[in-house]
DNA sequence: GCCGTTTTCGGCCCGACTGTTTTCAGTCG
């Protein structure tokens, strides 16, 4: 049992349960305690097993959660969801992904006309049996059949590099629009998670109308949701959701920091604010004296924070993880910045599944200002990709040698390999080749549906060999497509600190594996972290920034990075015992 | 359901907008 199960398992509670019309609170209470799990550092399995720790120290799980999480690892499944299921079939959940049908209407639906599924809905709205149900109405019912169609595709959530691509559109294009004095994008695109689920834009502006206006001629601006007088909504062609909202001046910095997320952060920084006599709300930080409500703050995002005797916190930390723990104590990570990345040790030539030659991949990284790479193509088991065997890393390396001489004194061409861990735990190359690298990333492309204790037992195997540098891709996720290896990411953590084997963050967008969780706990077993692009043609060093968000979404800084240091810095640090 | 230096009960963040209402509930972020 992981704790993506046990937190899945959490969501779907809160959802019936919602659905039900429960306590609201009791609903919110099973909802955190599910991202608390997802969070969580450790497998819960591994926490119950260990006397000396208990789950209801961790915050937001207590006694009747803590239990059913051992319900869920002893016995695989929970008594009061198999309970909730008799009441409420798990179809009707469908319902509320229709934008505008929340857990309140879907149950009037579903207890007047029995509608459990999206293709029973559309039949109510066509046979004209929704208008008429109280609190529905003729718009409702004309929202909700035209939400049928989206609900399917709506709760996609895109990679945060293709939200990156539109943000630059949108903003190329607002940059047009007179009298836009200040304009940032917010939301979960700016605390960098890996996915977006929609883009929230903050202007000032003295006329929202005139933004508004100018916002909707936007190429591929598809309708309007809905449109007030500061807020407005529009849909995409794509079915991704731009929301506006125009601000004053004095409000912007208590805007963008109530937009930015996430909600659960928001909670706790709302409830300091209670604490010290304050109220704040998307317009500022205010105290009361007498009948009137004094402003003390609003205009930054610095001056909010401090207002509540808090450092400014990054907004990729801004989760409700350990960022006010960390404020508290006044030991905020001094986070990682893409300047910082010194060399790329991950990406592949034309040798195998690349695009580009060795030379062109020099020329990228030292546009891109690296001090060095690390040439690391396939190895001969990924044959779709052709991959190498030891003949023909050999005869690349002899190629690198050549080409070393002709380098231009402070870069460094490295020598690497991405070599498989095959299925039964040997690696692709013999010790006695792997030996020769200056460079080797270990990575698992096959078998990545063997049991955890196989899987497991691969990958530590692979860290244990002393010829093995890093693990590439450690969990072999890909977001949205590919779940993870069933592996016990904690017993690799501790044999990866033991063995001081880097461990690879891969930035490829799709990848971000290790994800930002797993970043952090990496850093709390001192074991470094080396950001690769897997880059695959020139273009893909791009996408280094990606790595770097995730990198701080997890607190790591440069000196939690194997590749923020020089070549020369980290051979040695690999070489010494 | 969780939590606690106004503590074991009684709170739990807050406002914009919409549609269906005759003053507000539901949804969303």
């Amino acid at each position: 049992m992981d704790n993506k199960k046990i937190a899945d398992s959490f969501e779907e509670i809160a959802d019936l349960l919602e659905f039900q019309g429960a306590n609201p609170f009791r609903v919110r209470a099973y909802r955190k305690g599910s991202r608390t799990i997802r969070d969580l550092a450790q497998s819960v399995t591994t926490i119950l097993e260990d006397d000396r720790r208990k789950l209801t120290d961790v915050d937001g799980i207590g006694k009747d959660l803590a239990a059913k999480c051992a319900e869920l690892v002893e016995t695989g499944q929970l008594e009061m969801l198999t309970e909730l299921h008799r009441e409420i079939p798990s179809t009707v959940l469908q319902l509320l992904r229709i934008p505008g049908l929340g857990p309140k209407k879907a149950a009037v639906l579903f207890r007047e006309l029995n509608v459990q599924t999206l293709d029973q809905l559309r039949e109510a709205c066509e046979s004209d049996r929704v208008a008429g149900l109280k609190g529905f109405g003729k718009k409702t019912a004309e929202t909700i059949f035209k939400g049928i169609s989206l609900a399917a595709a709506a709760n996609e959530r895109i990679y945060w590099a293709e939200a990156d691509h539109l943000v630059s559109q949108l903003r190329e294009h607002l940059n047009l629009c007179q009298g836009i004095e200040q304009l940032e994008f917010a939301g979960s695109y700016r605390r960098g998670r890996e996915t977006v689920g929609d883009l929230d834009i903050l202007v000032i502006a003295n006329e929202a109308d005139h933004v508004m206006d100018h916002l909707i001629s936007f190429a591929e601006a598809a309708e309007t949701i809905m449109r007030g007088g500061t807020k407005m909504s529009l849909r995409l062609h794509s079915g991704l959701q731009v929301d506006l909202r125009v601000v004053a001046a004095e409000s912007f910095g208590a805007a963008l920091q109530y937009f930015t997320g996430s909600k659960d952060h928001n909670v706790v920084v709302r409830g300091r604010a209670k604490q010290r006599g304050l109220r704040i709300n998307e317009y500022g930080v205010y105290r009361s004296e007498g009948d009137e409500q004094v402003s003390i703050a609003g205009a930054t995002e610095h001056e909010v924070y401090e207002c509540l005797g808090l450092p400014y916190i990054p907004p990729e930390l801004r989760e409700s993880r350990q960022e006010f723990e960390w404020a508290d104590a006044d030991d905020l990570p001094d986070l990682l910045c893409l300047k910082d990345i010194r060399g790329d040790l991950h990406m592949h030539t034309n040798a195998t599944d690349g695009k580009g030659t060795i030379e062109e991949m020099i020329a990228a990284a030292k546009s891109r200002n690296l001090d060095y790479i690390a040439i690391t193509d396939h190895s001969k088991r990924v044959s779709m990709a052709r991959g190498l065997d030891a003949d023909r890393l050999l005869a690349q390396w002899k190629q690198i040698d050549r080409l070393r001489n002709s380098l231009e004194e402070g870069f460094q061409l490295l020598k690497g390999i991405e070599c498989d861990i095959l299925e039964d735990g040997s690696m692709d190359l013999p010790d006695q080749v792997l030996a020769q690298a200056d460079w080797v990333l270990a990575s698992v492309h096959y078998g990545q549906k063997q049991s955890r204790d196989q899987i497991t037992d691969r990958i530590i195997g692979a860290i244990r060999n002393p010829q093995i540098t890093a693990i590439a891709h450690p969990t072999g996720r890909l977001i949205n497509r590919r779940e993870a290896y069933d592996v016990d990411m904690d017993s690799v953590m501790q044999a990866a600190a033991e063995c001081k084997t880097i461990l690879e963050l891969n930035a490829n967008p799709a990848r971000l594996d290790l994800h930002d969780v797993h970043c952090a706990a990496a850093k709390s077993h001192g074991i470094q972290v080396a950001i690769n692009t897997d880059a695959h043609s020139t273009s893909g060093m791009d996408v280094m920034c990606c790595g770097v968000l995730q990198a701080r979404r997890g607190g790591l800084g440069p000196g939690d990075v194997a590749n923020t240091r020089t070549w020369g810095e980290l051979s040695e640090w690999i070489a010494s015992p």
